[in-house]
DNA sequence: TTATATGTTAATGTTTGGTTAATGTATAAA
DNA sequence: TTTATACATTAACCAAACATTAACATATAA
């Protein structure tokens, strides 16, 4: 659908390696924005807003761990991975000083890479998800409206939800796609975590699980001894 | 580099031993400061911060395990290796009860020694692998998810994992390449080390072999009356 | 050799979850 | 006061997931 493509920004001086990352990285559905060095890097970070950063350590000018300093200044936010041919452990934790989010020592495997730039990516932004104020979210094609308790999906009928059933949803959707354990869901809407409150919770997600029902592509899994875990399923691309 | 030399707090009543000990620790890089009881060991422990304590067992005033307790009180995190000169299991036990990382029966071998002071500080002190927010960990080419526990290799379906393959696999990738000792599992794990723990354990590390099997760069071997150590080949180039 | 440790699969036991229906409870309409 | 209703809880039964134990084969160390 509409969902925008991650935004990268790329820092490697070797122009030929950098290219070739660009490329496969593009291929896996991301903007990529290449700099060829430290100071061209730091241009190109304050020109745009970018959801990741993988910047190389050694570069002529300015090298990683000065540019990630200078990134940190601007931005405390924004997932930092370095790639270094160097192994050392003293490197490696100079980088997780600065801020680093993952280290990554070439040469890399590549579908490496991508796991790691897709765990961290998820990581950060699910943890901005959580805006109290907000009241309606979107899960795959489903729409709810958590003030008004309404689920509706395409054309549908809006569904009703009944108080629980609404607060149980919303909670799996500030989880999106991650654990939302059981007894976080039963002290903060059950106000009691039991055998009953907790057999009650399963009756709701069951109920849940039959409004879901229509789209295959949004599921409510269960992490057992856990709790459970709402997936969505990747839209596919046009 | 500038790197500090890792300082190791090393208490030994047998003065002669410890001395000698000390020596060869120095010629290996390390800073080393000499204790000859207990009572030394803490007061020196309390003065100053090391990145490991090598504590014998057997002491007058303050054995060893009791140092140890009072050592995690101050901290949780610093590496502990016990020397001494029984093998008797309820010993060994009561050391990784009480914290340790390892155990070591004299007379050893000096290079062993060596190794698994390397490989313990790194351990601990590339300390993203400590920080027990993270839960995920790359192996080889798998990628285990130890919050949602579950393991992924390529593009293969996610394999799920029950929470003690999950924790189990988990600690064999903390020890990677390095022994993880069978009584560290059970106590840390199972809780308890009894003859049908110990059974069980080793159901479930047939059962992770089995799903570690499509990679035949991973795997679990087995240390003898010792315990386990997950190795990786040759990671593969970009 | 002999005792002990490990590899492996299958059987058994236990806990947790999925689901539907019955029951309870509060509120408001008839 | 009844009755309808929306909602929540409890019950009951079954299935799935998980952990342990058993059983037997094989390997290792002394």
């Amino acid at each position: 659908m509409e969902t925008e493509n991650k935004k990268i920004l790329l820092v490697e001086d070797d122009q030929n390696f950098g290219a070739i990352l660009k490329d496969y990285l593009m291929l896996n559905d991301f903007d990529v924005i290449l700099a060829k060095n430290g100071m061209e890097g730091f241009e190109k970070f304050k020109k745009d807003t970018y959801d990741l950063c993988i910047l190389d350590v050694m570069m002529p000018y300015k090298d990683g761990y000065t540019l990630a300093k200078e990134i940190r200044e601007k931005n405390k936010e924004v997932p930092i991975i370095f790639l270094t041919a160097k192994s050392m452990k003293e490197d490696v934790l100079k980088g997780y000083k600065v801020g680093a989010d993952d280290y990554l020592n070439k040469p890399f495997d590549s579908e490496v890479l991508l796991m790691k730039i897709r765990a961290i990516i998820q990581r950060k932004s699910s943890d901005t998800k959580t805006d109290p104020t907000k009241f309606e979210f979107q899960i795959g094609k489903f729409h709810l409206n958590s003030k008004l308790r309404f689920l509706t999906y395409e054309g549908e009928e809006p569904i009703k939800l009944s108080p629980k059933e609404n607060e149980l949803l919303k909670m799996l959707i500030l989880h999106e796609n991650d654990l939302m354990p059981r007894e976080l869901a039963l002290t903060k809407i059950w106000r009691d975590d039991n055998y009953f409150t907790s057999r009650s919770m399963d009756v709701y997600i069951a109920k849940l699980r039959k409004y879901l029902k229509i789209d295959e592509n949004v599921e409510i899994l269960n992490i057992h001894g856990e709790g459970f875990r709402l997936v969505v399923k990747n839209a596919v691309p046009a």
